[in-house]
DNA sequence: CTGTATCCCCGATGATACTG
DNA sequence: CAGTATCATCGGGGATACAG
């Protein structure tokens, strides 16, 4: 069975079950995905674990608050850990947890799909733009 | 070299190349497929060829409005196809484009992560917001 | 049946200032 | 250094009515 299949499937699947949004294990993970974020923090902590700092200054357009908000958001889905090292000034470590890790295959999946496809879908665009015109 | 690999040394790529977001292709595909509907959609044309209205009865809780906003972003994408039959009254007929079907895979690896680590998300969330209390 | 056109609201995000 | 607090803004998305 191709993955193709496997998502067709699913469709039924869940045409069948009738899922609530709020238990939709898609919904909740492309939700979290998809803010403007996250997917950027988890790929800069893929690379090597980060400090606060550091990691705001490899994402320099997130703002302080989007940063923190992001992470909490990704600890409590225990994606990321937080670790706390009382000197003066703190300093404050964030890693992937096995969890965060386990998700880096299929992202880079993705990842690895919107590379080798990017151009294709900018002619799209390019296209349908020119006829609409 | 695994894909646990290849996203970090994608953050070091990225971090030399100073892309501008317009241009990071993750950023593209992962602000479409964040989108509220945007995966809801491909699923269910994954599964098979939709009219209009079948679609929005497979996907009950999207208004006509957002249905047909995200229909024609995916037809900008190259993503979905369109095809009208001048019967009376109309039907218009959607379907996965090769470029659409090429994204299931990946989008399926997604999905299977997500169904599979599910669990562990709810039990870390409910963890994290007991402390919390 | 397959959409468009409007209006409106709320939540996500940014900017800025402040704190331990 | 690593945040928190507050205010302002902007656009995604729902509701509704209309149209070809």
């Amino acid at each position: 069975m191709t993955s193709t299949e496997g998502v067709g499937a699913l469709f039924d699947r869940w045409q069948q079950r009738r899922l609530e949004p709020s238990q939709c294990p898609v919904r909740d993970v492309l939700d979290r995905l998809g803010d403007k974020w996250t997917s950027l923090i988890v790929v800069a902590l893929a690379a090597r674990d980060h400090r606060f700092a550091a990691l705001h200054r490899a994402i320099p357009d997130i703002s302080k608050r989007m940063l923190t908000q992001t992470l909490r958001d990704l600890e409590r889905d225990g994606l990321v850990s937080r670790h706390v090292f009382p000197t003066t000034p703190p300093s404050v470590e964030y890693r992937l947890t096995p969890l965060g890790h386990s998700m880096l295959d299929p992202l880079g999946a993705l990842v690895a799909w919107a590379e080798s496809r990017h151009s294709e879908i900018r002619t799209a665009r390019a296209v349908f733009d020119q006829r609409a015109a």
